[in-house]
DNA sequence: CGCACTAGTTATAAAACTAGTGCGGTGCTTTATT
């Protein structure tokens, strides 16, 4: 069996897209392997085609539950009945069983937590693994260091098991997740396989409003004079509900998604989005990995993402389908500040280290007791993983580092949004790409050069023109 | 931090002010039982 057959043979295609084959070629060649593809480009065949061609099972570690459930099923559907996803879904007994049968599959999607627990890897130790997957790598930089410090410690897995070669696979790295992506992977002369994150048929555009009403005011029109499917990004849980109860009232079709909802709901809605029936989704970032929908005309942020490498994530769920889509970011000076303390806070403070520190010092650690003192769950851990590796001095260090890198971020996030420059440009630049070609539809639909009637459609009593934006841009390119 | 909301105040009432309060993202895990 070569490359080429397995595509025909296991897959259906007969040609690669972009980037795949290289990619394959060096996990073939059990190198360490990062793919910066965007989404939609075909990033789990580059895991999935070579799992055909190796001895062993593939390990891939996902973020989500509902994500490796979904690829699961997909994959089953396609015929290939050795998946398994080890995971809290599983009930106990069952999980059990697994573990003792982990070598009759050809590929185990498991989270860092699962994977880290001691009965689990020292049960996938004893079988053959041919190499190891960190899906939506991003996450790392994303959600280690203050969130899920487990995403800190894959590498640690990887050295107690012998390195595998690993395949590292995100849609958006820039220089300072990428950096994280090979250190906390411990990846050993990493090939780093890169794709160009323009995407041409996204027009971009930000506005500074004054409040929020202002911002409400501005979606109501914007969701009367055009087109969805579209995701509204916002702030907080609240606003999600909110928005999407007035903007529903007004325009219709929109629903609310964030964490605090229950997995049925979110599962519910998503797929109310993704077959159609519903047009907006009023979301805070909890909503998009791992969904699958090419033809999202409309990505809006109505609030400050904490980060360009975030924000570009979002935006990057629009269009793919490669028809013209925009991403509009709505913001008030205020709202720079809510996300600042967003991000801040849950960053454990120097008095909560120290008095944590006192705590192991006497014996007495227990969740009760982190519980007592204020310390937030995910604090806690946070605090447990640097205070397996280092002092209560070192950790308070490492955290106020964390805490200015955080606000780093912000500032060029802030720049960004500040800029009166060219945004495709800024962004691009900042992903250390140089914008050569600029498309002409760049210039006409950019915010900044404000076009905004190329897509301004006109509601017409209770009936909806649908406009075809390619159509449109292309008879205005003549 | 700063917004949205509530309760209390105010010259016999109503609406308009003020001061105080609450709130703010992302998800994995979970093996028993009073």
């Amino acid at each position: 069996m070569n490359i080429q057959s397995v595509l025909n043979e296991k897959f259906g295609y007969d040609h690669f897209r972009i980037g795949q084959e290289a990619v394959i070629q060096d996990v073939l060649a059990k190198k360490n392997t990062i793919a910066i593809f965007p989404t939609g480009s075909g990033k789990s065949l580059c895991y999935q085609l070579p799992a055909y061609l190796l001895p062993g099972t593939v390990l891939v570690i996902s973020p989500l539950v509902a994500l490796m459930e979904d690829q699961v099923a997909i994959m089953k559907k396609n015929g290939e009945k050795r998946v398994l996803a080890l995971n809290s879904f599983l009930p106990y007994q069952e999980r059990m069983k697994k573990l003792d049968q982990l070598a009759a599959y050809k590929f185990i999607f498991i989270s860092p937590e699962m994977l880290l627990q001691p009965a689990v890897y020292e049960k996938i130790k004893t079988i053959p693994i041919a190499f190891v997957v960190v899906d939506e790598a991003h996450c790392i930089s994303q959600w280690g260091f203050d969130f899920r410090p487990d995403y800190l410690r894959i590498g640690e897995f990887l050295n107690k098991l012998g390195r595998p070669s690993v395949l590292a696979l995100t849609a958006t790295a820039d220089d300072e997740v990428l950096q994280d992506i090979i250190y906390y992977l411990n990846m050993d002369a990493p090939v780093t396989h890169k794709q160009s994150l323009d995407r041409p048929n996204i027009s971009y555009a930000i506005y500074a409003l004054n409040t929020e009403q202002e911002k409400t005011e501005w979606l109501i029109d914007r969701l009367e004079k055009t087109t969805g499917p579209g995701i509204i990004y916002v702030a907080s849980r609240r606003r999600a509900d909110e928005l999407a109860i007035q903007l529903n009232l007004e325009v219709g079709s929109v629903a609310a998604y964030h964490g605090g909802m229950e997995q049925e709901d979110r599962a519910f809605i998503q797929e109310q989005f993704i077959q159609g029936e519903i047009e907006w989704i009023c979301a805070t970032n909890a909503f998009g990995m791992g969904i699958h929908k090419d033809n999202v005309r409309q990505v809006i942020h109505e609030h400050v993402p904490a980060t360009i490498a975030g924000y570009t994530q979002e935006i990057g769920r629009a269009g793919r389908d490669g028809k013209l889509a925009r991403a509009t970011l709505l913001y008030t000076k205020a709202d720079i500040n809510k996300t600042r303390f967003i991000i801040q806070e849950d960053l454990p403070l120097e008095e909560e280290v120290r008095y944590f520190g006192q705590l192991l010092a006497n014996n007495v650690v227990s969740k009760e007791a982190a519980h007592l003192a204020g310390i937030s769950e995910t604090g806690k851990r946070i605090i447990d993983y640097y205070f397996e590796r280092t002092d209560v001095e070192e950790t308070i260090l490492r955290i106020a580092e964390q805490r200015s890198e955080k606000e780093k971020q912000l500032q060029k996030m802030t720049q960004l949004i500040e800029s009166p420059l060219c945004i495709r440009r800024n962004l691009l630049g900042y992903f250390g790409e140089t914008l050569i070609d600029k498309p002409l539809s760049c210039c006409l639909a950019c915010g900044n050069m404000d076009a905004d009637w190329i897509y301004r459609i006109t509601k017409k009593r209770g009936e909806r023109v649908i406009m075809d934006w390619q159509e449109k841009l292309d008879e205005l390119l003549g």
